[in-house]
DNA sequence: ATTAGCACTCACTTGCGTTGAGTGCTAAAG
DNA sequence: CTTTAGCACTCAACGCAAGTGAGTGCTAAT
């Protein structure tokens, strides 16, 4: 599907997607000449989107209207004719100046980036903490809060906190815990909690006659401490940003936007495409898979820390979005995140 | 305002509300005599209804169409005419299976609280975790992230985990910590937080002579640890439900609401407001206090453990609401989570 | 005190003509 | 061969008028 088109068509596109982008109404052949000053007479311009028409980068919602991009005619102008504008200023202040983290947990930074991606951007901020599983391990604390009831505490390398209440046969003494906890914050730091579980089972298999009873009871102990995956955690900013788009003013398309942006695992599964690979990545409306959002667009770029967190962040909006805007926004926000996990280290 | 209204007059104010309830759309007399076998013309409803306007409890949207419960309306309804439905059994399942707790964390379970009360009763569901500065200290654990960055983590007597990054002056030891830690943690126990800083501030103030460089350093630790108030967590689910009601299915007010919705701030005010009291509390309407949510009612009760940790959970949804339906599940919901709260003890 | 009857009101719907932005086609001009 | 001017055509959107019907308030009879 290379790229059949001449520089004047390419022209007209780009004028059309990004006049488009503005106004989210149709846009006609007498409109392009007149607010740009290519020296083409309406006509001319009418015969070059016909063309693009039949190319399948525009359609007109009816005869007596203007055309409107296709997904396609986004996809060509993102990919060979978007030219990124650098980050503001003011942007890049207010971001690195939001996420300072002194005194907020890592969950408030991660809710207060979201809050920072969708006002930005004016459109909806999602960010995606790194899956737990994949953490490195750092450390382990036991609360005993009532008989034979736990509050398992993990802390990961990247300073991420999780805790869980767990009910183990036995009542273990606040003793027992203590050593516990010494024995498993000795040998465990450094390894992804998936590693760890599998180092848990191995030693549990092969080592049982070595090992003393409080130290199987420790291993059995954070085996079930570590077991169910925990959920990911999704931060949600600037839902209604969503409603403001003219594209969504229909009720019905209202309530579809919110049911979709509500469902955390869809949302989750969004995200997760865009987890592997390496810089910013765009989907753009059915690109962005199976997934229900219709007439949306997503731009997504994952953060790590140098200790292997992953972790995704991103902007969703309609696929009338102005990506030249949101791209650097998404870029400097990501490695922004990456950068304050370092730090933790 | 006592209750200057008749059997007769009585009746057919519950039958409008009722009806509207249901229905969504004005009330007629003549519908009033169909549905409900008062043995009345609907010219003798259209007198009473004319009496029951002039004294406000209902209203006409226009001359020629039927009549809709005014706030005062609703309230003379909730308060002298309602009676409440047994909570199904249905309901009380799903409540009580969906607030297992094993495997969970506290933010988890009050998630999930609030899915089943957005879930149950189909309006938006809302879950405010007790302020951490009310609850009652029982565990302090410090994490060193990196060079002079700490991570602090407390654990209340409910089970409910609170942690932040701070940055002290000095780069304590691992050793240091865990001394400072064991020096906390026999002390501080027993208190809610809001005490324990009062305690610290005297201690540094009136026994600094008396104190080892260690424990004076524990003490500043903490004071810093504790400083800011942690903000509020609140718990908003089914919120597109809210969307799913005919009086918001103008894009205007759509949007309006969603916003409010998204404000966690204005939630945690008009939530405060039922903190103290004890049981289910009803707002109807602008009773709701200043708060900008036109056209809602809050049904709300606060939860507390025995060990004081108060918290509060409530629905939200439009005046016309189901209020028979809603009491019961905000009850034994708010009851039920006192009960998990407690049983960490 | 209640009810039947009746004139009246007014939101809502339907249908119809007008408007205007925009198109595609054709034929002339460069 | 490309570009442009001209023109007939299309069709959503807007406004207006008439018709419809649910519901009311008032009056007079029961």
């Amino acid at each position: 599907m290379g790229a059949p088109l001449n520089d004047r068509s390419q022209n007209i596109l780009e004028a059309i997607v990004e006049d488009y982008i503005r106004t989210a109404e149709p846009i006609g052949s007498r409109a392009i000449t007149k607010r740009h000053a290519f020296d083409l007479s309406p006509a001319t311009v009418r015969n070059v989107m016909a063309d693009l028409e039949e190319m399948g980068f525009l359609v007109s919602p009816h005869t007596s209207a203007g055309r409107i991009p296709t997904e396609k005619g986004y996809q060509y102008y993102v990919e060979s004719l978007l030219q990124v504008n650098d980050l503001p200023a003011e942007f890049r202040n207010s971001l690195e100046e939001g996420s300072r983290f002194d005194g907020k947990s890592m969950e408030n930074v991660m809710q207060e980036v979201g809050n920072l991606l969708s006002g930005i951007s004016r459109y909806t901020g999602l960010v995606m903490a790194p899956r737990f599983n994949s953490t490195v391990f750092r450390q382990i604390e036991f609360v005993r809060l009532s008989k034979g009831r736990l509050l398992v505490i993990f802390v990961s390398e990247s300073g991420l906190v999780q805790n869980k209440v767990i009910e183990p046969g036995i009542d273990f003494s606040h003793r027992d815990l203590e050593t516990i906890t010494n024995y498993l914050n000795h040998r465990l730091p450094g390894m992804t909690i998936a590693q760890v579980r599998e180092r848990i089972a191995v030693e549990l298999r092969e080592e049982q006659s070595r090992l003393n009873k409080l130290q199987k009871q420790a291993l059995e102990l954070s085996d079930q401490a570590l077991q169910g995956d925990v959920a990911e955690q999704v931060y949600v900013a600037g839902t209604s940003h969503m409603l403001e788009q003219p594209e969504f003013t229909s009720p019905d398309s209202m309530m579809k936007i919110m049911r979709t942006l509500e469902s955390k695992q869809q949302l989750i599964d969004l995200l997760d495409c865009s987890q592997t690979a390496r810089g910013v990545q765009i989907f753009i409306g059915s690109q962005s898979a199976h997934s229900e959002i219709e007439g949306c667009s997503l731009i997504a770029a994952p953060f790590s820390g140098n200790k292997g967190a992953v972790g995704t962040l991103g902007v969703i909006g309609p696929i009338r979005m102005n990506y030249s805007q949101v791209i650097p926004i998404v870029d400097f926000t990501a490695s922004l995140v990456s950068r304050i996990l370092d730090r933790e280290s």
